[in-house]
RNA sequence: GCACCAGUAGCUCAGCUGGAUAGAGCGCUGCCCUCCGAAGGCAGAGGUCGCAGGUUCGACUCCUGCCUGGUGUACCA
């Protein structure tokens, strides 16, 4: 089917000398009601026709037809307006929905195209702190937002569990002699308080880092006994990461850490050698981008180890080789935009052309709010802990309390508050544009009020429960999900009301808002939207009674479309969609 | 020094490939529950879009320069 911009641009074209597609490219959505449903902007044509803009709006306005939907063409400031029929508009916007059900806004543009996403990537022997939530979210959402325009998406967690840190953490393992049969009863915490002991005792006593490094040397060349803690270690860390993951929903396909890569690294700087880029520096081995005016990489160190970016180098390729990817993002805070830079400059280099579908998708700071009242990285609160798990938890155990207060019937309270903190949470860090500094505020994040998780949840709440509500008063069980059965029967001239046009107005933009925060690889727009939609639910709800009037069937219809566009909005940004709270 | 990013209402932020009168939330002033969830809705006050140039019929949006702030910058990851 025709889209309206289609329809319109073929009433142009025979007018303007332009293509269709250069019409609908041009054509935009007018910010007042009153100026339509479509409008074609005319100032482009005034070089060419020799003509004021107004004049060429007044001219075309003359000549053009209304046809089908299009009910009215109208000329205001150099705008050429076109409005459509407002039944005819509900009928494609909610039959499209209530056709495509939870596919809504699927698309075909990344059809045989396949994106690698790498994202939360933390560091093993440590637990997920509150600022490893942003990325991890973000590089979810995309995902999901990927596989819905057609891509296949191969989710990466690059796990960092190879460096000098790993030869602390072994160095205080049997420093406090430990062995391997105390393995069993270790936990992440323990692990934590490894390191945390080992920068304590290294101010004290700088011979360890000595040792450290010796440690890691030892590891690196395959010590046995090292390998074997080495391995129990990361175990730990999985584990205690998948449960993590699990509060938020978060999955990935793949777990190749950096020391996957370690058997590649002779080969890889093999690779390296024979393009000529590699040239020894003050005994270091280093890329030498000064042409290009970045810094030199290193590429191994004085003491022969390879580093981080070797590593990243390695994976990249070994990324191609294996999924032979289209385009390779990497969601990492922003501070490593240079890492990037010279981590594709080097691709470049060494002749891959693909380097061109690699790309770091970076993102801002989370900033807590100080004692002092200033911005700060770190902790929550000043005394409290900065671990993601006790942020879920603070979250989860604040809003118990409220939901205890307001819903003291609700069964599964925990579940739900655990929902909705998460919610509250997750949406706090993608409303905001990927690239901006977040102020972050637990107050104002946990708020069940305004631009809030809770608020698009609430809206998501409130259209299931009219739903359960009209299942409940025709004596069936759960919900009645009238848009499974179509279009059929429903009266789509049914919705004159300001709110239900305005609430199906938004519900048509779903799959343009999808398109926009792929383009942009960022779930902003996307959670923008859910506000959207969220705002336009309350206002119909608010002045349209739904179940006892006339209109019944086809409130309800709309309701549960409304009900499917915002449920897959929250899924696609990773706020759990619940159905009563 | 170089690199990346940000600067829009008192505060926290939206604003699609340049387009019609720059929008929300919080806070502030008021109003609306005999009515499907008030975790909601409605109204009001509040802005020289950091500064200066440039491109354009048209700039919050693009370009250049500056100012301010954040982050990063060879032997960590």
């Amino acid at each position: 089917m025709k889209t309206y911009k289609e329809e319109i641009a073929e009433l142009l074209v025979p007018h303007t000398g332009l293509t269709a597609q250069e019409i609908v490219w041009a054509i935009t959505l007018p910010q007042h009601l009153d100026h339509g449903d479509f409008a074609f902007p005319c100032f482009p044509l005034a070089k060419k026709l020799r003509k004021a803009p107004p004049a060429i709006a007044n001219d075309l306005a003359g000549l053009i037809k209304p046809v089908g939907a299009i009910t009215k063409v109208e000329a205001l400031n150099g705008y050429l307006n076109f409005f459509i029929d407002p039944a005819d508009f509900a009928k494609r916007t909610l039959g499209a929905i209530a056709l495509q059900g939870a596919a809504y806004g699927s698309s075909s543009r990344g059809a045989g195209k396949t994106v690698v996403i790498d994202y939360s990537s933390p560091n093993m022997g440590k637990e997920l702190a509150f600022h490893h939530l942003r990325g991890t979210m973000i590089g979810n959402s995309l995902g999901k937002l990927y596989k819905r325009a057609g891509y296949r998406v191969v989710r990466i967690n690059h796990l960092g569990d190879w460096g000098t840190s790993y030869g602390k953490l072994i160095v205080m393992f049997l420093r406090d002699g430990l062995k391997e049969s105390d393995l069993e009863a270790m936990t992440i915490e323990r692990l934590n308080a490894l390191y945390t002991a080992f920068s304590n005792a290294a101010k004290d006593d700088p011979a360890l880092e000595d040792q450290a490094r010796e440690a890691f040397q030892r590891l690196e060349a395959g010590d046995a006994r090292y390998r074997g803690l080495w391995q129990a270690f990361k175990d730990i860390t999985l584990k205690e990461l998948q449960r993590i993951y699990g509060f938020l929903d978060v999955e990935f396909d793949s777990y190749t850490g950096e020391a996957f890569f370690l058997d590649r690294m002779p080969a890889t700087m093999g690779l390296l050698a024979g393009k000529n880029l590699v040239k020894a520096s003050q005994g270091a081995e280093i890329v030498d981008l000064t042409e290009h005016n970045l810094p030199p990489v290193m590429l191994r160190k004085t003491d022969g180890a390879t580093l981080y970016i070797t590593r990243d180098i390695a994976a990249a390729i070994y990324r191609k080789e294996t999924y032979a990817f289209d385009r390779c993002l990497y969601v990492v805070d922003n501070g490593q935009s240079l890492h990037f830079q010279q981590l594709i400059k080097v691709l470049e280099l060494a002749g891959f052309d693909w380097y061109k579908g690699v790309e770091h998708v970076p993102f801002g700071l989370v900033l807590i709010k100080s004692e002092e009242g200033g911005w700060e990285k770190g902790k929550t609160r000043s005394g409290q802990s900065s671990l993601l798990k006790d942020v879920i938890e603070g979250a989860q155990e604040k809003i118990l309390g409220i939901i205890r207060e307001k819903n003291p019937e609700a069964t599964n309270k925990e579940g739900l508050a655990l929902q909705i903190g998460v919610g509250a949470l997750v949406f706090s860090e993608l409303k905001n544009r990927r690239l901006n500094d977040i102020r972050f505020e637990w107050d104002k994040a946990l708020s069940f009020e305004g631009d809030s998780g809770p608020y698009v949840q609430n809206a998501h709440v409130r259209l299931c429960s009219i739903l359960r509500k009209s299942a409940e008063r025709a004596g069936r069980t759960g919900a009645d999900h009238p848009a499974q059965a179509g279009v059929g029967g429903i009266d789509f001239t049914k919705f004159p009301e300001p709110q239900a046009q305005s609430l199906i107005r938004t519900l048509s933009l779903f799959p343009d808002k999808v398109g926009t925060a792929i383009e942009a690889n960022d779930p902003c727009p996307m959670a923008q939207y859910a506000l959207e939609i969220a705002e336009g639910a309350h206002g119909f709800i608010h002045s349209c009674r739904v179940l006892g009037s006339v209109e019944e069937k086809d409130r309800l219809f709309l309701i549960d479309c409304a009900r499917i566009a915002l449920g897959q909005t929250l899924d696609l940004i990773g706020v759990p969609p619940i159905e009563e709270m």
